[in-house]
DNA sequence: AGACTTTTAAATGTCAGACAAATAAAAATT
DNA sequence: AATTTTTATTTGTCTGACATTTAAAAGTCT
């Protein structure tokens, strides 16, 4: 970890290079800590405030955590699944609006990864996340419901469908294709009648997994999906032609 | 852009979540110049060096890019699925090596994921495509690879059918999740018998995505893992008993 | 006037030294 | 022995300076 060639870029991103490399290939490990500020300038042979530039950036890919104090400093991170969910949707949304994904492009990567997710489901979903499931549909039937809050628990929904696959990976990987999807479906604005209509089948998907069917929760979510895409292509050819 | 309590927690981070937020709600664009470090240091009222830690928070997830000289300076960065793939990577990695995630588990997670892209890439998978596969195979073939050379192969092998969905966001998803299979791969040791078990399935793939047969790919995907997993749980019953 | 060279100014990158604040361990006191 | 005080360590922040890079402005020559 103390490789550090005077040649090329930036000597804090070289910095927070080797450190990052140590860290992945368990040089260092979890919960260790890392030389004071102090300690890394002199071994380097840089400046503190480099040391920090390189620090701040494993920070901010919470690779590090820091502390004050006497027996403070820089400690390595246990990477947690669900502090991976955060920066994971963050990529993922700001993916979506940059790079101006159609509509459809991610609807069906969602569905597609959500039909994976389904045979599992039905077959370990616990009581708990049925009873979160039917909890959120019974808040999108509730009047006054905003877009917005209708959404959001659009998201609940479906990440209790996926978390039923119990399977950590499946629920981390998924988490950002389906909270990404949110600001594009935020832009539909869904009438009384599209209401019912998902919630109808989101009945019939919590149905299908309490009876841990998972073919009819694959054909609900197919229609799902057809649905959804319908809806979203109908607002899309109203805001051309408003008339 | 300017709230910035003075309560709380660090100001680089303060600072870099305000500067954060402004490019995800869209008031900073693509491409669009930061004020220089000095007018932001007076704008947030600290020094350059917070305003740096910050900056280099933003850089170290890609937000944004900076440029010496007259006109340079911090821009927004158009964040491409090709650059956010190597992130994606590097936290799956992480992720399963830090919370011992059994290999099991990652490997039901790739193969649901990738029996998702399945029906798509039967689809739509082009010729380029189903020749890198090809040439995959062909090198898994070869005498004298090493493991880890075979591992490689593997997952160029995967990641073509992955793309073959011709969906750049599942390619993107699904990107962490093969990927970071691959240190646990790694672990295995691949006998003569089991490589060609292997080519044979993965020649079986190719032959139904050259067929455009999403069943029949499907089917194989599920053999495969099932071989991976018996061959994983094999190698670890013998280091358990090497007698 | 036009093409080339030189200068200049603006911006990031780096350094040095200092002080503030937090925190845990050591020392002192009750 | 328990509590309080002191001390040392470490991160957080500030100030000011210099180095380096780079594009544009100014100058120079043909």
């Amino acid at each position: 970890m103390k490789i550090d060639p005077k040649k090329p870029a930036d000597l804090s991103a070289q910095i927070a290079q080797a450190i990052r490399d140590a860290i992945i290939s368990g040089e260092l490990i979890v919960d260790e800590r890392l030389p004071s500020e102090a300690e890394l300038s002199e071994q380097f042979q840089v400046s503190r405030p480099t040391v920090r530039e390189a620090l701040k950036r494993l920070a901010a890919q919470s690779l590090i955590r820091t502390q004050r104090g006497a027996s403070g400093g820089a400690f390595v991170n246990r990477l947690s699944f669900e502090g991976a969910y955060s920066q994971q949707i963050t990529t993922s949304t700001l993916l979506l609006s940059m790079n101006a994904v159609s509509f459809d492009t991610a609807c069906e990567a969602r569905f597609a990864l959500e039909r994976a997710c389904a045979p599992l489901s039905a077959e370990r979903r616990t009581a708990d996340q049925l009873a979160t499931m039917r909890a959120e549909v019974h808040r999108q039937s509730q009047p006054g419901l905003t877009d917005e809050a209708f959404c959001a628990s659009d998201v609940a929904f479906h990440r209790a469908l996926v978390d039923g696959a119990g399977n950590p990976v499946l629920s981390y990987q998924l988490a950002g294709a389906v909270e990404a999807m949110q600001p594009l479906m935020n832009m539909i604005t869904f009438t009384a009648r599209s209401r019912e209509a998902i919630i109808a089948l989101h009945n019939q998907v919590a149905d299908a997994l309490e009876n841990r069917d998972s073919t009819k929760v694959d054909a609900t979510l197919v229609e799902l999906e057809n649905y959804t895409r319908q809806l979203a292509q109908d607002v899309a050819q109203q805001r051309r032609k408003p008339a």
